[in-house]
RNA sequence: GUCCCGUUCGUCUAGAGGCCUAGGACACCAGCCUUUCACGUUGGGUACGCGGGUUCGAAUCCCGCACGGGGCACCA
C-alpha cells in the first residue's frame, strides 16, 4: 500500500463519510495540489478568513502543493485599495503568503465575458429579457403563493423575440430534472435535486460577471485543484458545478469548512469583540498563537494542542475537519498566547518589547529590558502585558498604594540596612539573592518581609519578577538610587 | 417558506460497534510549589439533544422529532 493509500486509508472513512472513488483517486494522484485563498475587499481580514487561509495553505502544503491567492474585486462600489492593502498585511502577519503574486478577479472580465458567449454560442446559455422589476414582481408572485421562487426562463429559452430597449443578462441553462452529486472532503457526499436549481446569471446586463461564474472561470484559468472555503457557500456550489459541467471542464475537488461563532452561537460580528486580525496583532498576541488556535477550531489531533506550523503541516488533512460550527473562545486563544509567548526565543520578545515602548535598541534602557524578559515572559499572556510588565526598568513608575503601605517605617529601615549589604555584594543573581537570604536572617524576618518592601522601592508595585533578576535587570546604581529614594 | 448542513462537559475537541464506569485542553474550584505575581504541578465537578429501531452489545449504524446554522440577488 502506498502512502498516499494509507493515508486515505484512514480519512476516507473518518466520521462515517464515505468517500467515492473518484475523488479517492483524485486524492492519490500525482498531481499538483493548488489552492486558493479568495476574499473580497469590502473590509478588513477577519479571524474567519484567516482560518479559511490558513487551511488552504496548510492543505496545500501538506500535500506538497502551492497556495494562491485572488482578489475578488468584481463589487467596484464596494472594494478598496486599503482593504487589499489590509488583507495582504494580515496575510504577511500570520505566514500565509501566496507563492504566486496576486491575481485580481477585476482584470480578468474580458476572459469571464468570453466564455459565456462560448456557451451562448454552443446554445448551453441563452439571453434573457427580463427587467429587475419584473423579477422582482416574479418574486413576489412566488412568495404570495407560499412556494418558493425559482425562476423561469423558458421563454427566453423558447426563443421569444427579443423585446426593444433591454439589455439582456446571459443565464446557464440548467437541467430540469435528475440529481446532483457533489462529493465534499469535509461534508461528505451533497446532493441536490437539479429541480432546485435555476438558471443562474453568467453575465449581467451590463456585461460584468457575476460572482459565481467569475469564481468558476478563474479557479479553472487558476489551475485550483481544491476549493476550500466557508460552509456558506456550500449551496453556490451546486451552482457553480452547473457551470463546471455546461463547460465541459473538470470539477475541482471541494472542502467546505465550519464557519465561527461567537460566544453567543450567532454568526461572529465586532460586538463579539476582536474580529479583525490586525486588532489581534495589536492586541500582542502571536501570529503563531492565532494560527494554532484557529488550527484547533474545527480540527484536533488526538490529544495534541500546541502545534507549530511545521507540525500542523505534517498533520493537518481535509477529511479530519469536522462539520459543525464552533464558537470563538478569547480565553483559550489567551491561554494559547501565554504558551507561544513561553516558547519565543528572548530575543524576538525583546524587539517586540522595545517596538512597543518606543524604546532604540541602542537606548540604555533597551539592555535592562532585554536583561529581564526571561523572567517576564511566564508572566505575561500577550505582548502588551510584557511591554507594561518591563515599563518600570526604562524609569520608576509611580507608586501603588498597595506598594506604598508596604514601606512602613520598619520596612524602610531594613532597606536601608540592605542597601548596605547589597553594595557590598558582587552583582550577580546568585550572589544577590545569597544576600537576600542573609540580610532576613541576620534581621530576624521572612524573606518575604524584606523582599516586598524590596520590590515596591524598585517597581512601584507589589509584583514583579524575583528580585535577584530584577536587581540584576535595574543595575547596582540605579538599585541603590531607587532604595535610597523611598528612605 | 424552501433547499443544504449540523448537534459529545460552559467552550474547543478525542471518539470510525465492545478499549468509554466517555479521554485531553481552556475556564472554574481546592491543594502543592514559592520572595510577590505568574509559571509549573496534583486533584475535583460538569457532556454523548430527544424518541424509536438494528445488534449479544451503540456516543459510534438507520429512521423520526426537536433545536441550531447557512443558502435561496443583475452581492461576494
Amino acid at each position: 500500500m502506498t502512502q498516499q493509500g494509507q493515508r486515505f486509508g484512514k480519512a476516507g472513512r473518518r466520521k462515517g463519510r464515505e468517500f467515492p472513488e473518484a475523488l479517492a483517486s483524485c486524492y492519490g494522484a500525482q498531481m499538483t495540489i493548488r489552492t486558493r485563498f479568495a476574499p473580497s475587499p469590502t473590509g478588513y481580514l477577519h479571524i474567519g478568513g484567516a482560518r479559511t487561509a490558513l487551511f488552504n495553505y496548510l492543505f496545500s502544503r501538506h500535500h506538497g502543493g502551492e497556495f494562491l491567492l485572488r482578489i475578488e474585486d468584481t463589487d467596484r462600489a464596494r472594494s478598496t485599495d486599503a482593504a487589499v492593502a489590509q488583507i495582504l498585511e494580515s496575510l504577511d502577519w500570520l505566514g500565509l503568503n501566496p507563492d504566486e503574486p496576486p491575481v485580481l478577479q477585476s482584470s480578468r472580465e474580458a476572459r469571464h465575458a468570453e466564455v459565456a458567449r462560448d456557451l451562448l454560442a454552443r446554445g448551453l446559455a441563452y439571453a434573457a429579457y427580463d427587467t429587475p422589476e419584473a423579477l422582482a414582481a416574479m418574486r413576489a408572485a412566488a412568495e404570495a403563493q407560499k412556494r418558493s421562487f425559482r425562476y423561469d426562463g423558458s421563454r427566453w429559452r423558447d426563443g421569444a423575440p427579443p423585446p426593444h430597449g433591454i439589455a439582456p443578462v446571459i443565464r446557464i441553462k440548467a437541467p430540469a430534472s435528475g440529481e446532483m452529486l457533489v462529493p465534499d472532503l469535509v461534508q461528505g457526499e451533497v446532493r441536490v435535486g437539479y429541480a432546485e436549481l435555476d438558471d443562474l446569471i453568467l453575465l449581467r446586463s451590463d456585461g460584468t460577471p457575476t460572482y459565481l461564474h467569475a469564481v468558476v472561470v478563474d479557479d479553472h484559468d487558476m489551475g485550483i485543484t481544491h476549493v476550500i472555503r466557508g460552509d456558506d457557500h456550500l449551496t453556490n456550489t451546486f451552482r457553480q458545478c452547473l457551470i463546471y459541467d455546461a463547460l465541459g471542464w473538470d470539477r475541482p475537488a471541494f472542502a467546505h469548512i465550519p464557519l465561527i461563532h461567537g460566544a453567543d452561537g450567532a454568526k461572529l460580528s465586532k460586538r463579539h469583540g476582536a474580529v479583525s486580525v490586525l486588532d489581534f496583532r495589536d492586541q500582542g498576541l502571536l501570529p503563531e498563537a492565532v494560527c494554532n488556535y484557529l488550527l484547533r477550531l474545527g480540527w484536533g489531533h488526538g490529544d495534541e494542542e500546541f502545534f507549530s506550523r511545521e507540525r500542523a503541516v505534517e498533520l493537518f488533512d481535509l477529511p479530519a475537519v469536522g462539520r459543525a460550527a464552533s464558537r470563538m473562545d478569547y480565553a483559550k486563544l489567551s491561554h494559547l498566547n501565554g504558551l507561544w509567548i513561553r516558547s519565543t526565543p528572548p530575543e524576538r520578545l525583546v524587539a517586540e518589547v522595545l517596538a512597543r515602548l518606543g524604546l532604540a535598541p541602542q537606548d540604555p534602557a533597551a539592555a535592562r529590558v532585554a536583561l529581564l524578559i526571561p523572567d517576564l515572559a511566564p508572566r505575561a499572556k500577550n505582548l502588551v502585558e510584557l511591554a507594561e510588565q518591563a515599563r518600570f526598568v526604562v524609569a520608576m513608575p509611580a507608586m501603588e498604594p498597595k506598594a506604598a503601605s508596604a514601606l512602613d517605617d520598619a520596612a524602610r529601615a531594613r532597606l536601608a540596612v540592605l542597601a548596605k549589604a547589597l553594595d557590598a555584594t558582587d552583582w550577580s543573581r546568585t550572589a544577590l539573592e545569597a544576600a537576600l537570604r542573609d540580610q532576613a536572617e541576620v534581621m530576624q524576618v521572612k524573606l518575604k518581609d524584606l523582599a516586598q518592601p524590596l520590590r515596591a522601592a524598585l517597581t512601584g508595585s507589589l509584583q514583579s519578577p524575583p528580585m535577584d533578576a530584577t536587581l540584576v535587570a535595574l543595575g547596582r546604581a540605579e538599585s541603590l538610587a531607587r532604595i535610597g529614594a523611598v528612605g
